[in-house]
DNA sequence: GGCTGAGCTGAGAGTTTGCTGAGGGTGACG
DNA sequence: CGTCACCCTCAGCAAACTCTCAGCTCAGCC
């Protein structure tokens, strides 16, 4: 096993939100500390370091945008990616340091690892790390944001390429409806897992439509997208 | 990994800007340093050689032309791409020295981007390095300021043309709106991403009003240019 | 072979997103 | 002082997208 992919520290007064994240981010690979508020980020980020924060704008005790100074106020680069409120995107334009980003709450976790991902790719200056992923003769490209199919380039909707995306960074692996609307839908969706159903069904018709099938239903368990045996 | 394309130094004493120039130069392939004065640019140039200083007239101890001479000092060449104020523009044309430049502030990341690789490009007497850019039957001449579609010249506004820039620059790679908007807008822009759209609508107009189209809207995505498939 | 329930899919309502024409403000220039 | 190019905003329209639902299919089980 590889050593963690980077330290983060998340900062959110909301438990929910908090366990949610550093639970999703932790099994994705991320060594995880989490604190409540503005204060105890800024104490714990001189211990321990972080190399990235998940930081709510919207905190008990400090704007987000000054918790973001002070944990810079070392002078030490540290990107930050903003939970902010779909209406308070104003806000942002402000606070953003360029190699910053944000994601709208409610936010889905496909959607926080992508800019999770991305800001520390940037950061690094990491021009060459891999954009594609492929699996038998389907191909997803997430620089130019594009999926092949049997040699044609196929469009997908957003939530279609997510969804996408999802079963292919986990190809192999069943996963259940309920996981999949965990990770692909905002973590507020009060709908059930029918949709799920759906987008499968259009995601057949545009990406698994000529052989072989990649998709595979596992009735009362969940799809496992996979290149056939031998 | 390639190597980076040149060594930085950026001097200013806002940690915002400061931020917003190293994570983008990094990002765009430059190795960056950076310093918050006069006396630690002086310090640090001594120690790394860098090959160009993106310098802020404006420091608090020392006055950036000052800060420049004692850079070169040492009688190496040494050019400097100088950030100033809008209307200090008459100081800077006294203390430009030949191979130097500047950026007025507010400024925005595409045309500081243009003006070190144009500095460095002069300083290195690189003849070769490209100064057009080419998707398709587009043609983008850098040195001539000039825009070519389909045989024919357009004539763009100076924010259009640096929108098709920054698109040509990237192209094959979505651009998201926000992202458009950070590196084409000045950084103090407190719009929304709206305008992006209108200018791409002007830019589709004058330069993609023809077979192929080059300019895509990806839904809730963003753009890219790139050339039709096969 | 028939029953049952999980899964599939076409249709459609409601919402979101993007496009573009119109228009006001600003600054450069004569 | 008037004109012009340019920048930005806004609102109405069009298209794409999301989600729900209901009827259907089919696998698994007796």
């Amino acid at each position: 096993m590889r050593s963690p992919e980077a330290r983060l520290l998340i900062v959110d007064d909301e438990p929910n939100i908090r366990e949610l994240l550093s639970a999703s981010l932790r099994y994705a690979g991320f060594e995880v500390l989490a604190a409540a508020d503005g204060q105890e980020a800024v104490q714990v980020a001189e211990r321990v370091r972080p190399d990235l924060v998940v930081l709510d704008v919207m905190l008990p005790d400090l704007d987000g945008f000054t918790v973001a100074e002070q944990l810079r106020a070392s002078g030490r680069r540290l990107p930050v990616v903003f939970l902010t409120a779909r209406d308070g995107v104003d806000d942002k334009v402000a606070g953003l340091g360029l190699g910053d980003d944000y994601v709208t709450k409610p936010f889905s976790l496909e959607e926080v690892l992508a800019r999770i991902r991305a800001v520390l790719r940037r950061t690094r200056g990491d021009l060459e790390s891999p954009t594609r992923l492929q699996v038998a003769d389907l191909m997803l490209d997430e620089e130019a944001h594009e999926v092949w199919r049997d040699g044609r380039i196929v469009r997908l909707s957003p939530t279609e390429f997510k969804l996408l995306h999802y079963f292919m960074t986990n190809s192999g692996r069943v996963l259940s409806k309920t996981q999949i609307l965990d990770h692909v839908w905002n973590y507020d969706f009060g709908g059930d897992a029918g949709v799920v159903e759906s987008y499968v069904s259009y995601l057949r018709r545009k990406i698994d439509n000529v052989e072989p099938r990649l998709i595979h239903t596992l009735r009362g368990v969940g799809y496992v997208l996979r290149a056939p045996r031998r």
